[in-house]
RNA sequence: GCGCCCGUAGCUCAGCGGAUUAGAGUACUUGGCUUCGAACCAAGGGGUCGCAAGUUCGAAUCUUGCCGGGCGCACCA
């Protein structure tokens, strides 16, 4: 996707090697936002080339340079800072309101994506580890679309295993052969029943070996599932966990998986693909099969254990040849917790051996852990936090600001996520719930409450502007003062823009300094996302938007809209802003109300 | 011990394919609502960018070595 700056400054860029007979050019950066101007051409590695100093080469740019996108260009420092022209704002702008996939990119295009968006296991309880995870695996898919990437969604359920012959050894002891004792079990109650399940049977694992053995028995009944009774209590409670499971993924607001795969299905074809390497990948070590990594600066890894049982290990091979069966992808990512880290890089270089045709398509993004700060919270609780605990924390506190019923999950979930997404993943994330309520500061709700701020606005010019007109109501209210106007040159959108063509009426005709700060920062967007794509960091778009909405609130303190002079204009600029922001926050999963 | 990740303002974090005068939020101090939403805006104090060398005209950013923290290293997921 090229846009009308980038062709813009691609024309500068052009124009600035001819002056100095180069044939290549620094990249033109936005300028550092402490300084005026809108970009800057460093010179210092010209300099090298021409063998002369950097400021004389800024000088001589500045000299050359007559450029109808270019209103000045000054030398400074090494740097030539340069100004856009009106003419070539105004056509930039244009483009937002025609375009309404704005910031959209092509950097992926046609490639076929596969994203494990929350990879979950039933039986346990969800924690704010999961919602971690499961948001950002979620923008992470948003971000793929955005670059133009054939995107899908898949998860990935652990109902195999261990952990479920814990909640199942306490489930069939509550229930004494009498399945009809679910039934007593409310369907709101459901997951709190399961999670206590699991605790009890993890307790008891650890205490007595006696029960430690039944659990063993189970956990392997949930490979094999012969025993009838079983079968019929693990679906039932597995469709449980399920239903929860999807209910807070979409709660959080995210969107569910397309294909959603289970550790059952992937059990048998990675023991068959261990098994079928045995000697060449594989080897037998104490009684279990292993790969050996250190051969590769790894560590060893059993992937069946010596009672037969596959593990995770086996699990992930066998899941990647099934996904590379149903999607045949480019890449395929695996969102993993950092302490999984060397973990996956042992499975993928087995991955690699014993299944060539997977290439190095799978890929893993760690994320670091999430941690409570000493708030109330951790320490009324005392552990970790439960994913409804946390949203009855932030609707509470939400609603004690004064936040409106309608609106509420829309406050939650932006909250959340943007508390979440605003730093870059890896680290270790300290999640303050206080902080991530607050409606004040670098917040979700502060990018929100700057988004309806600026709609009402819109709303309300569109209101005086229909009832001073006969009310013929148009379905995009936000538009409706562009009724009373000409087809402005803006929305027809000459491509390029230089302004040489001045026929017809211009929206945009010049623009004071402050709607002159607001545009360039609106029209920084499309740079932004293509960081954000290539670098596949969410947090580059929070930052941007918090940006974007300062310098909006700087704007609104200082420049009157409606009833002023350049009301039209600053309208158009405004609504080009909320479009922005809404695109913005919409690549994060976060609603974008008219009002709060 | 080996490997990976991380040390930037009191706290939480941006900035890291070097480049104009290290930035936000929060907390603290102060000013601004008879005008489009004050969940806002403006101003102020607060930093040896963990430490030390090296590369460079120039390093928070690259290299190396230390120090400090987190995680992983055989039958959990």
């Amino acid at each position: 996707m090229s846009y009308a700056v980038e062709k813009q400054l691609a024309e500068v860029a052009k124009t600035i090697k001819k002056i100095l007979s180069v044939a290549e050019l620094p990249a033109i950066e936005i300028a550092n936002s402490k300084f005026d101007a809108d970009f800057a051409l460093p010179c210092f590695t010209l300099a090298r080339d021409l063998h002369k100093k950097p400021q004389e080469i800024a000088e001589q740019i500045v000299v050359g340079l007559n450029h109808p996108v270019i209103a000045k260009a000054e030398a400074k420092a090494g740097f030539v800072n340069l100004w856009l022209s009106d003419s070539a704002l105004g056509s930039a702008l244009g483009e937002i309101v025609t375009k309404p996939t704005y910031g959209a990119q092509k950097l992926l295009d046609k490639q076929k994506i596969l994203i494990e968006v929350y990879s979950t296991n039933p039986f346990k309880d969800l924690h704010i580890g999961h919602a971690y995870n499961s948001i950002v695996g979620d923008t992470l898919a948003n971000i793929f679309k955005l670059g133009g990437a054939d995107l899908h969604r898949v998860s990935y359920g652990g109902d195999v295993g261990l952990h479920v012959g814990k909640s199942m050894w306490a489930i069939l002891r509550y229930l004494e052969g009498d399945i009809s004792k679910l039934d007593v079990v409310k369907s709101g109650d459901r997951p709190a029943f399961l999670s206590r399940m699991y605790v009890e049977g993890a307790g008891q694992y650890e205490e007595d070996s006696i029960i430690r053995q039944q659990i063993d028995v189970l956990a392997r009944q949930s490979f094999v599932q012969d025993d009838a009774f079983f079968k019929q209590v693990y679906e039932i409670c597995r469709q449980w966990s399920f239903d929860y499971i999807h209910k807070m993924i979409k709660k959080m607001g995210s969107q569910l998986a397309e294909r959603e795969y289970w550790e059952n299905e992937a059990d048998k074809l990675g023991r068959q693909i261990v098994e079928t390497h045995i000697g060449d990948v594989f080897e037998r070590s104490e009684g279990a099969i292993v790969f050996k990594g250190e051969t590769y600066g790894l560590h060893t890894r059993v992937f069946i254990t010596s009672h037969d049982t596959t593990l995770y290990e086996a699990r992930d091979l066998g899941l990647m040849q099934l996904k590379e069966q149903e999607y045949n992808p480019d890449k395929s990512y695996y969102l993993t917790a950092e302490e999984q880290r060397d973990y996956f890089k042992v499975v993928l270089k087995a991955a690699q051996l014993s299944l060539p045709e997977l290439k190095d398509k799978s890929v893993n993004i760690s994320t670091g852990t999430v941690k409570l700060s000493t708030g109330k919270m951790s320490s009324r609780t005392g552990k970790v936090v439960n994913i409804e605990g946390l949203f009855k924390e932030l609707s509470e506190a939400l609603k004690a600001r004064g936040a409106e019923e309608d609106n509420l999950q829309a406050g939650i979930v932006g909250a959340l996520r943007y508390a979440m997404l605003k730093v870059r993943i890896g680290g270790d994330i300290i999640f303050d719930i206080n902080e991530s309520i607050s409606l004040e500061g670098n917040s979700g709700p502060y990018l929100q409450y700057a988004h309806a701020r600026g709609r009402s606005i819109l709303a309300k010019l569109a209101d005086s502007s229909s009832t001073e007109k006969s009310s013929s109501s148009s379905s995009h209210p936000r538009l409706d003062w562009e009724s009373s106007k000409k087809k402005s040159s803006l929305l027809t959108g000459s491509p390029i823009g230089v302004g040489d063509d001045e026929t017809g009426e211009k929206t945009f005709v010049d623009f004071t300094a402050d709607e002159h700060k607001l545009a360039i920062k609106v029209l920084e967007y499309p740079t932004i996302t293509a960081k954000a794509i290539s670098e596949l960091a969410p947090h580059h778009i929070c930052n941007y938007l918090y940006e974007l909405t300062q310098q909006f609130n700087r704007f609104y303190e200082h420049n009157r809209i409606i009833g002023d002079p350049r009301q039209n204009q600053r309208a158009e600029l405004v609504n080009s802003y909320c479009q922005v922001l809404e695109n913005g926050l919409g690549v994060l999963g976060i609603p974008a109300p008219e009002r709060l």
